[in-house]
DNA sequence: ACATAAATTAGACAAAGTCTATTTTAGGAC
DNA sequence: GTCCTAAAATAGACTTTGTCTAATTTATGT
């Protein structure tokens, strides 16, 4: 319940096991089980995961997945583009289902990590860039601490 | 020699050991013999080195300095702002002795950060934050790949 | 020169992530 | 359903980056 994002909670993120299947089909992803089971924690809704938490969350009831599994699955998402790697913290990487464009508000102090929608935050000049170069992302980080 | 940056090269560097010297117990740090073998590379001009990096740059000749050093001291350098941590590479903290405001471009294939002038950068609308929260930095960075 | 707090050190340790060799599975052909 | 094969998963060794601890050394005020 952030008070920086006020976006619109009409997602589509999968409902039901069979959608989850269709949309790691259309990204060109063969729906294993384990990847079912990663893709049921992720895109349940907008979050921000590292992947130990992934690890964690998906054997929670009994070991279904190894850990070389949960990286190698992180990677072959976010290459398709159903997740977005966000890079703020300097101990690991954040995995974000949330791959609208939107702006990130790291917390230093606490580790935590929130959206800010992309129509709060407006980047009006950028720089010329060489023609060879091909722009990937333009992330604008905010980095606070409480009081 | 970055197409981006065109900042002037009057920086206030030390030119002398004895000017570093004086640098570091104006930041309040007490100037040790490591301390100054690690700011005579890392304030010889604007530069982004990793720990790595400093700890080969300062040992090159024969072992001066220990690992835990150069992680302490990159640490109280940051502290006490004379370096500013740049968080980019998911794989390590790049040490920045350009401690003005400016920007990054980040090219993810091959891990070089370059700096963009403040100026190129505009950021003309920030979110509306709780006043409780301090803003440290707000970071732009554009992640390029070439061609 | 002495005292002492601050700084440095070696090396053990930890966390995050990668790699390899082997086994298992998905899914197309029949 | 069975067979086949490329793709995926796995255990666990390994690597890299960074942290910690307990002992030693140094900076600096008196
Ligand atoms: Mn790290
Ligand atoms: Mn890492
Ligand atoms: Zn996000
Ligand atoms: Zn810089």
């Amino acid at each position: 319940m952030s008070i920086i994002l006020t976006m619109s909670e009409l997602e589509k993120f999968p409902k039901t096991r069979a959608d989850l299947v269709v949309m790691l089909r259309n990204a060109g992803i063969t729906p294993t089980h384990q990847r079912i089971k990663i893709g049921e924690v992720l895109f349940s809704r907008e979050q921000h995961l590292s992947a130990e938490q992934v690890l964690a969350a998906v054997n929670q009831e009994d070991d279904e997945v190894s850990k070389a599994t949960v990286y190698n699955t992180l990677g072959v998402f976010a290459e398709h583009g159903l997740l977005r790697e966000v890079i703020v913290d300097p101990s690991k990487v954040f995995y974000d289902s949330n791959v609208s464009k939107h702006h990130h508000l790291f917390y230093s102090d606490t580790g935590e990590l929130e959206d800010i929608a992309d129509e709060n935050i407006e980047v009006s000049k950028l720089p010329n860039l060489p023609s060879d170069l091909q722009i990937e992302e333009v992330d604008v980080i905010i980095r606070v601490h409480r009081n």
